[in-house]
RNA sequence: GGUCUCGUGGCCGAGUGGCUAGGCAGAGGUCUGCAAAACCUUCUACGGCGGUUCGAAUCCGCCCGAGACCUCCA
């Protein structure tokens, strides 16, 4: 690949650019936090697996041999953080009158068409939360025994206070521990808890939970942010390149990762973290809990009252990449609409090039100067996407390459 | 309330100090029996007020507006 330059830049937590460089060339080590599997995935969680599906293509376009990690939590989310906060599938279980692992199952299912929808690549490993409980339990045992982590009334908690005497909790998102202690709003059961910020690595159920498993601390099951920890480092080692998820789950989702990792093994568990900005509707973050939700057969039947018309999902991809993913990106019939022109061209152009390459004919002599124009913004092409995965740079180079 | 981000032409959306972003829409044109498609040309910008600089959409300050996180969320 004559025009494969490395990566020349990637985001950082501070925020500068800086070059990417892979731990163990050619190796890369990427994981991404993936879904929940108790509802349906609407288009923002596909904003963010189809930004991860670029990168993970383009690095393997590279050349780098991917070991690409997506997680699927099927237990351990909480449906708020207080000690009565129920478990999203054991709710919705509960709510449907059914198994939980049935709940599990369809919404991976699910989950699973929606990516193929979108052409979004399988990862290599993908991971269960409720398949690595021998390794939850013992990553909470090595935290104990560091003095990191303490147990009440069968629950044990991260100790976030002890943890930050040696290590500085909230970098990742920039926040500081004690402004996080008097800013926090008061909720309720949170008595168990030494300290506001602490978070809970295992909790305590009891018979009327469905789902429970036995540990040294009683029947229980796993928080929420430990799986991640426990995954990652099970599969891509204790420190590895890139690891990815939604910007909403910056903090506290990866700032507990990291605690969690440092505190076990003693140093930082990721070299690059990427979060990827939230799609919003008229301004607005897309989430379940707002109902502003757009579900991917919605888009396709085009039966949601704000779309006039059925969009392809290759239409949304295409709408969705001439943005760069860490900015928001407002979605809405008019910019589709004007997407599923736009992706129409640069198709059609694509499909006039590969009809080009059949009439190679030498009595015509090739023109050197619109090769080298030619040349000269597929060049442009690779800049832009070594540039941070701007892909819409990249997608503009694309069209400037049609005019040719 | 605290922390942070953003505010680009009719719409979407790149761009971090000087060099055309791009797409859609609009206008004009080429082609065509008409229409469509395709192609060519082209108009409309940088929230406001100051400051730094030879020069700012781009850096700094203040103001206005929007959003995110702080509580489950990709």
């Amino acid at each position: 690949m004559r025009h494969a330059k490395s990566i020349e830049r990637l985001q950082f937590p501070d925020k500068d650019k800086e070059k990417f460089e892979p731990i163990n060339p050619p190796f890369v080590g990427m994981y991404v936090c993936g879904p929940t599997v108790y509802s349906d995935v609407h288009l923002g969680n596909v904003r963010t697996f189809l930004s991860f599906d670029i990168i993970y293509r383009y690095l393997r376009h590279l050349g780098y041999k991917v070991r690409y990690v997506r997680n699927i939590t099927d237990v351990g989310h909480l449906e708020s953080d207080a000690d009565e906060g129920e478990d999203k599938i054991s709710k919705k279980a509960k709510l449907e009158n059914l198994e939980p692992m049935e709940i599990v199952q369809r919404y991976a299912n699910d989950f699973h068409r929606v990516m193929s929808m979108f052409n979004i690549l399988d990862p290599d490993i993908e991971p269960s939360a409720i398949g690595h409980i021998q390794e939850q339990i013992q990553m909470i045992e090595t935290l104990m025994a560091k003095g990191l982590a303490y147990e009440v009334n069968g629950s044990v908690y991260f100790d976030v206070a002890k943890y930050n005497q040696t290590e500085k909790y909230g970098v990742l998102s920039g926040r500081v521990l004690e402004e996080l202690q008097t800013g926090s709003r008061q909720l309720d059961g949170q008595e168990e808890k030494r300290n506001s910020v602490d978070f809970a690595l295992w909790k305590n159920a009891g018979t009327a939970h469905i789902m429970r498993w036995k540990s040294p601390w009683g029947m229980g099951f796993p928080g929420w942010h430990l799986e991640c920890s426990v995954m990652s480092s099970k599969y891509l080692g204790e420190t590895f390149d890139i690891h990815g998820g939604g910007m909403d789950l910056k903090f506290p989702h990866h700032e507990c990762e990291i605690a969690q990792s440092v505190g076990a093994h003693g140093k930082q568990p990721v070299k690059y973290w990427l979060h990827t900005n939230m799609l919003t509707v008229n301004g607005q973050k897309m989430s379940k809990s707002l109902g502003n939700s757009f579900l991917p057969h919605q888009l396709v039947t085009g039966s949601h009252p704000l779309l006039s018309e059925p969009y392809s999902p290759m239409t949304v991809r295409f709408f969705m990449l001439q943005s760069h993913y860490s900015s928001t990106l407002d979605f809405s019939n008019d910019a589709l609409k004007a997407a599923a022109k736009g992706y129409k061209k640069i198709i059609n152009g694509l499909v006039l090039a590969k009809k080009l390459q059949f009439a190679h004919d030498e009595s015509i002599s090739i023109d050197a100067g619109a090769m080298a124009q030619i040349d000269g913004i597929i060049d442009n092409c690779y800049r832009a996407i070594n540039d941070d995965f701007n892909t819409a740079k990249t997608i503009a180079q694309l069209f400037n390459l049609l005019k040719k």
